[in-house]
DNA sequence: TATGAAAGTTTTAAATA
DNA sequence: TATTTAAAACTTTCATA
């Protein structure tokens, strides 16, 4: 497996079930994932640094309730474009970099080109967001999908 | 803001900060992170604290690099569907609740019906989730977008 | 891999503005 | 009511066996 650094990694089954512990509760102390994993303290602690230099585990975040902070709106946005330039491409990545409603961007295979995931307070803040960004790059087409349940959201790997 | 539980909490800009400060790095100390907002230990332990019982404040977590884990494949998949009777829903709701491969899964309002997120070893495997879904729910109509390309993942939300 | 000790962190409680 | 100070309990980190 090669991390993003490129060094080659290999996991085994602890250091799967280490990730898996991490990803489950990252607030755990280093006794209780051992204690879980079947290992004790200090070889879990050289796994982990292991796995952290090589880049395979990163940040450390909490999941905030996005609804009682008031971003009530969820949108899925599909894009089509004409352009396929490489300075319009640059451009297009740049906006959405710096846009922080856009919480995923993909470019896709095929028809659609590419779609973004979008969470604003509401349907205004999206119509803002959608005419800034229409301004700043030319798209050719553009379907915004409204989510009105969130049934599922993790980000956890089936390891 | 009403959390979780139903709580009614109000925010001020300190606890906005904290937040801010615990979705860039959840690993950070209360020192570090009282330095950061201007202010010291004990209340912003109190605040997480409060945050935290009212459910605003989640799971800690770390974000992992999926493609060195092996997930290569990642695909938004659009489903409408014929049914609509609760029963149906239901069986709908708990096989993507049991899968570990759907990442996200979103009720739509209009034209179609739903849109999931599927992290996949590779495509071979995603088809494997597809059969497996479509013999446990019937469904009248299913597009997958291949992701070519991650440009932006965050699930920090643009306090 | 295990032990253990030093440095640092979280949590609670009491004192103060 | 919110903040500072203080101290006990716990955790991380790392050297050494």
């Amino acid at each position: 497996m090669a991390a993003k650094d490129g060094t080659e990694v290999r996991l085994d089954d602890t250091d799967r079930k280490i990730l898996g512990e991490l990803q489950r509760d990252a607030s755990q102390s280093l006794d209780d994932i051992a204690r879980n994993v079947g290992s004790s303290k200090t070889p879990v602690w050289n796994r982990i640094r292991k796995m952290r230099d090589a880049g395979i585990i990163g940040a450390q975040t909490v999941q905030l309730d996005a609804e009682a902070l008031g971003f009530e709106a969820c949108f899925f946005v599909l894009i089509r474009t004409s352009e396929h330039e490489a300075e319009w491409q640059r451009r297009f990545l740049r906006a959405l970099q710096e846009r922080p409603e856009v919480q995923e961007a993909h470019r896709l295979a095929g028809d659609i080109d590419y779609i973004l995931k979008v969470r604003v307070k509401n349907a205004r803040a999206y119509d803002a967001f959608y005419q800034a960004l229409i301004s700043e790059v030319k798209v050719h087409n553009v379907t915004a999908l409204l989510s009105m349940e969130e049934i599922k959201s993790t980000t956890a790997l089936p390891l």
